[in-house]
DNA sequence: CCGGGGTATCGACACTCGTCAATCCCCGAT
DNA sequence: ATCGGGGATTGACGAGTGTCGATACCCCGG
């Protein structure tokens, strides 16, 4: 817990003696801490360099739909560790997974990327 | 290193002889390593949910600017805390921070997030 | 029925990250 | 000049995560 905040802010110390200029807990916009958590969670699948590859080249090859072994090569990576990611981004639904026999055909879910984008806060907000 | 990929996958072993049928390197919109890692470290900035509760709070109040102070209650976390993400949004591009005497006031760039979100692979590419 | 090959899962390891207590810095006020 | 307080930095610790090798699964072809 945070203590202290006794002094007042310059052009401020007008209001009232009892609220010390900070404002403590007037702030509007604040974000629920479960949205917050699940957005975040939504965009931990994002914050990595491989998966923001992986839907790259999934998204530039919408007509042909991708596999595992498609992928490998061009990441530079193991195909557990590519399994791993279309398994995060299957999960965090950008993805969707099409197993054809024995192959996995991957293809990305149309409006969730903008579906996180308008989500961010204050988008559209300007000024 | 990957290893294997022999056989042939249904249906698309008209192209060459040579490419064994997963298409080793021909997938387009390959994202380059560089702008997949920057890309995925401004939005690591994001992938948090203490952050995106502190921009959606300085979004919140945009004409009233913020200071540390305003923050810590509201996101439960302590002021050194508090401080520390401040700083990586301020240094992701998303706050710029404006010291006037002993305080601290913040606020958000305008367009930073709007950026990002345009910046996501497969954004503008419906189908 | 058996073998091959693509894919998913498991276990382990190294690295990063979020958090806090303690401390330091720096500016304004007295 | 000294004091007080807001803010940034440091050091440390626990949790989470990306990566790989090994292995299990499972479907198709012969």
């Amino acid at each position: 817990m945070n203590s202290s905040r006794t002094a007042d802010r310059p052009g401020l110390d007008l209001v009232d003696v009892g609220t010390p200029g900070c404002s403590p807990a007037e702030l509007e916009g604040a974000m629920g801490v479960e949205q917050a958590a699940a957005l975040a969670h939504t965009m931990k699948a994002l914050a990595d360099p491989a998966r923001l590859r992986v839907l790259a080249l999934v998204a530039g090859n919408e007509g042909r739909e991708v596999c595992v072994c498609d992928l490998t090569d061009p990441l530079g990576l193991s195909q557990p560790t590519v399994s791993h990611h279309l398994k995060v981004l299957v999960d965090a639904g950008f993805l969707t997974r099409e197993k054809r026999g024995v192959w996995a055909y991957f293809s990305l879910v149309p409006g969730a990327l903008d579906a996180v984008a308008a989500a961010l806060p204050g988008v559209g907000t300007p000024s």
